[in-house]
DNA sequence: ATCAGCACCTGTTGGC
DNA sequence: TGCCAACAGGTGCTGA
């Protein structure tokens, strides 16, 4: 599914193209698609959209009056603007606007949720600060690992701790800051959370810069695939030869999700 | 606090 | 060719 990068690319492809949009009405076509937790997605004909944004890895997508129609496309969600009223194959939920065109929410496993909330109820999506957060710095990192046992690639995984980052651009932060996903997050030295803090980054904002990692399933707003599983240097490489040192790929099972490290670059 | 296991779902792939 | 198990960019729950 998207990660920070792929729900980022969609939400800038959106914003142009929904911004100013008026809702005519939603049609719901498997109703465990929308959380239960929602407000009545009803309400939502005749509102106005103002933008569209991203929340860690939730497409948010903003109205005038305040309230935030948020999307979660899990591992097979796709977010496109559609013309014709063709329904796309696995349409789970769309939103239809005056001018006849409508958003179109697509999602093979059903997994994906779609939630309204109120002006300025962010903080009820329960993510922790994005990992592309401007004030998420080295003592802010350092805070955030302190003292924890767990796995580091489990920590970088847990959205209520740390926003936007998913199992693809974990393993590749680790390879790229030389550190085995399965170090402990509190054992790690000042160095090594500085380069591992660094590496996110730079992959993240990287594979923003190619438009997202398309191994599956992933299209952007305009149905287009991004290019950074190019560029991959770990993950779903198991058993083929590191880019650095040509030793196999390992891939071992951390936390329910496949992990690929070099069993010697990363230490 | 943490983690294994399972649940949610469908589609694709690879081994035999 | 066919069958079946394993696997998939995610998250949430239960129970140990």
């Amino acid at each position: 599914m998207p990660e920070l990068p792929e729900v980022e690319t969609i939400a800038r492809g959106l914003d142009p193209a929904l911004r100013g949009r008026v809702v005519s009405r939603i049609a719901v076509y498997w109703h465990r698609t929308v959380d239960a937790r929602s407000a009545g997605l009803g309400s939502l004909a005749g509102a106005t959209i103002g933008s569209v944004g991203r929340v860690g890895k939730f497409v948010a997508i903003r109205f005038v009056d305040g309230r935030i129609l948020t999307v979660h496309l899990r591992m097979t969600g796709r977010l496109t603007v559609e013309r014709s009223r063709k329904p796309l194959l696995h349409e789970r939920l769309a939103v239809f606007f005056r001018d006849g065109a409508r958003l179109a929410f697509a999602d093979a496993r059903k997994f994906g949720r779609v939630r309204l909330i109120g002006p300025g109820a962010e903080s009820d999506l329960g993510v922790g600060i994005d990992a592309l957060h401007a004030e998420l710095d080295d003592r802010a990192f350092a805070q955030l690992l302190r003292g924890r046992r767990t796995p580091i690639k489990t920590l970088l995984l847990d959205q209520r701790r740390l926003a936007g980052v998913g199992n693809i651009y974990a393993n590749e932060a680790l390879f790229d800051s030389g550190i085995r996903p399965t170090r402990r997050a509190g054992g790690l030295s000042a160095g090594q959370r500085n380069k591992l803090l660094k590496a996110l980054r730079r992959v993240l904002l990287r594979a923003i810069a190619s438009r997202g990692s398309s191994v599956d399933d992933y299209v952007d707003a305009e149905g287009l695939p991004g290019s950074f599983q190019k560029s991959l240097k770990v993950y779903g490489r198991a058993g083929l030869p590191c880019r650095r040192c040509r030793t196999p790929i390992k891939r071992v099972v951390l936390a329910q999700r496949g992990t690929f490290y070099c069993p010697v670059c990363q230490q």
